[in-house]
DNA sequence: CTTAGTTACTTCAATATTTGAAGTAACTAA
DNA sequence: TTAGTTACTTCAAATATTGAAGTAACTAAG
C-alpha cells in the first residue's frame, strides 16, 4: 500500500494522517499557529526546500486546511491563513507540544508557554471528558470499533493474508 | 534542511515530530492503542511494507516509545507494547481521531467510539484548562515563546537569509 | 537608467526513501 | 513429507526529497 492511499481507510486517524501526516506539513501548521503567514516565513523557520513548501501549501489549500490569498497586487503576493478546519487542528498541535515538553526535555526549560487568557494561568491544557469534566488518559477510555471500521479492517486483513498466501 | 534534522530545533512540536511525524509511524501507534501487538497485525492492518515496518519498529523502540519483547521461545517471536512514553501519546491520537470524525466524515457515521469508563458516556474528550476546567481552543490561549526558542528561530532565519543572499 | 533588493516561487540533477514482489529462517501440525 | 505460521530480509524499480541555482515581477536607491 502507498502512503497516498492511507486516506481510503475508514479509520478517522488514518484519514487525518492522509492530510497532516507528514513532518513538513505539520511544521507548516505549527508556524501558522505561531502566526506565520508568508512563504518566506515558512521557509525560513522550517528550513524546508521551497519546492516542497509550494507542494505542501498547494495540497493544504486543496484540503481546506488553509487559504491562500493575495495580500498585495503589483507585484502579486500571497499569504496563507488557517481556515476553521485548520484552526481545529489546535488540539493536535498542543498535544505534540506537550509531549515534546514532557519527553524531549531541554535543560533550558520549556521553549513555549501557553497562557489561558481567561484565568490567566500558565497551563498545559489536557484531555478531559466533556460530560463529567474529569481528566482522561488511555486507561480511562474504552475504544469501541463500529461495524464500518471492523469491516474495513477485516477487508485489509483478508487482502494481506491472501497476498502472502499467493507467494 | 533534512527531515532527519527537524529534531534539532528547540521547538517541542518539532521534536515530537522527529519521533512520530511520519504517517506509517503514527499508524503503528494507532494500532498499538487498538491493542495490536504483533508484527503481522501491524502489517495487515496498516498495509505497510515489511521492510518499513521493521525499520519503524526498531526506531520507535530506540526512541523509547515501545518495547520489543519475546512472547515465546522456539521459535523466538516478538511482540511490541507501548511504554509510558508511548501511552502518553494518547491525546495526540485522540486529537487525530476527533479531527477525522469532524472533518473527514463518512456517511456511515463515526467508525470509532470512545466511552469514558467512569461516567459511562460516549464522548469525545476535548482540551480544557486544568486550572479552571474550561474548554479551550486556539482563541483562548496565548502562546509565549521563551528566549531559548526565540533565539533558535532567529538563528534559523539568519541562516536562511544568508543562504539566499549568497546566491 | 542601472543596480541591488524583495518575495514567491520553479527547475534540475544528485541522493535518499519507498514500494511490491520474492525469499529466508525456524519452527509446528497433519 | 508437505503445508502452514510468524517475523522478518533482500532487491531492483519507482518515487520523493535535497541543495543549489534560476526566474518573474516588481520597488527603491544612487
Amino acid at each position: 500500500m502507498r502512503v497516498s492511499q492511507i486516506g481510503r481507510m475508514k479509520c478517522p486517524v488514518a484519514r487525518t494522517l492522509s492530510i497532516v501526516g507528514d513532518p513538513w506539513t505539520l511544521l507548516i501548521i505549527r508556524e501558522l499557529f505561531l502566526r506565520s503567514r508568508r512563504f518566506e516565513e515558512f521557509q525560513g523557520y522550517t528550513g524546508m526546500a521551497p519546492y516542497l513548501l509550494t507542494a505542501r501549501l498547494k495540497q493544504l489549500a486543496k484540503d481546506g486546511v488553509l487559504e491562500r490569498r493575495a495580500y498585495q497586487q503589483r507585484p502579486r503576493r500571497y499569504e496563507y491563513r488557517l481556515t476553521d478546519k485548520g484552526l481545529d487542528l489546535y488540539p493536535l498541535v498542543v498535544a505534540m507540544a506537550q509531549w515534546g515538553d514532557r519527553w524531549m526535555v531541554d535543560a533550558a526549560g520549556p521553549p513555549l508557554k501557553l497562557v489561558h487568557k481567561h484565568c490567566g494561568l500558565h497551563s498545559a491544557p489536557g484531555l478531559s471528558c466533556p460530560e463529567c469534566g474529569e481528566a482522561v488518559g488511555p486507561r480511562d477510555m474504552r475504544t469501541e470499533m463500529q461495524p464500518v471500521m471492523l469491516a474495513d479492517r477485516a477487508r485489509m486483513w483478508k487482502r494481506f493474508k491472501h497476498q502472502t498466501r499467493a507467494a
